[in-house]
DNA sequence: GATGACTTGATATTCAATTACAATCAGGGC
DNA sequence: GCCCTGATTGTAATTGAATATCAAGTCATC
């Protein structure tokens, strides 16, 4: 769960360095680009569109080409250091990149802020849902929106 | 819950009669532009995208432009005819229009198939878990992958 | 038949994502 | 070192998804 107060330049490195070593034991490549593309999606801390990396990446050198992010945010994702967010056609680092899970997320209508729940009970009660009906499950997103308690106040 | 075997004029007729009601009901206008949007995506029945309904929709007259197809799916979408799986950019037909609710879906990968869940048990967790990580719950998607019973044999 | 609200048509544009092909880079074997 | 191979990145073009804007038509009501 994401707190609201924190060093966020903080929380960008320690995000990069895990990737880093995750990647070193599953001897897949950090590249630059990629470690960039991480770190931008980190920096704005919300949901952010492949477009708006674009463009964040784009600046001071030649324009990228979409290929260029998509490719990276699909690289990332595979990894399990990003999730998409299905309903908002945007991305967002995850807070817990060992552990390979599906998406499970609370969306704030009003900040934005997104929490992702780690929660092994939501996770069952789906798998069960899904083997009531008939089905062999593979993976599921979750996204619910509201109020955050931040913004209620 | 949809069933595999079933005759699917019959079904398509079902529900646009019903739709045609609880417009009556409520005093919308179920103008024929949206009758036939509706009975396309009913006539698929499977997640169809809005550029697959404007081209079933063009057949015969001149082609339509993607603001009449989005306007009328919208409309449906208002009147709970019609949900949208995010994660296909797709939309289908309801299986229970007279109660607006969320979309919790079920999709086999194999053969696109869409279940529709209206298990108040997944809902209620659904708004446990919104309100344990301190959110007021406005709505929520869940779709969940996997393969069907049919593709399973 | 004039008014105003809603609906549809039409043009253009923005945003999202992919295809296809070329160029470059990194590491292994010789 | 040099070549080979596969992975990564660059580039150009295109498709797909959705919206903004304004014009034209429909329809009930006064």
């Amino acid at each position: 769960m994401l707190k609201h107060k924190h060093d966020h330049s903080v929380c960008i490195e320690t995000a990069l360095e895990a990737a880093q070593k995750i990647c070193e034991k599953r001897e897949t490549r950090f590249t630059p680009l990629r470690r960039r593309v991480l770190e931008l999606v980190w920096r704005k801390h919300q949901p952010i569109t492949a477009y708006e990396v674009l463009d964040l990446l784009s600046e001071g050198r030649k324009r990228v080409a979409p290929p260029t992010v998509y490719r990276a945010l699909d690289f990332l994702i595979e990894e399990g250091f990003v999730h998409r967010i299905e309903s908002l056609n945007a991305f967002v680092g995850c807070s817990d990149p060992e552990h390979k899970h599906q998406g499970h997320f609370m969306i704030c209508t009003k900040c934005s802020n997104v929490t992702e729940m780690n929660e092994a009970s939501l996770h069952s009660v789906i798998e069960r849902a899904a083997k009531e009906n008939g089905y062999t499950y593979e993976n599921s997103i979750l996204e619910i929106a509201g109020i955050c308690a931040n913004c209620r106040n």
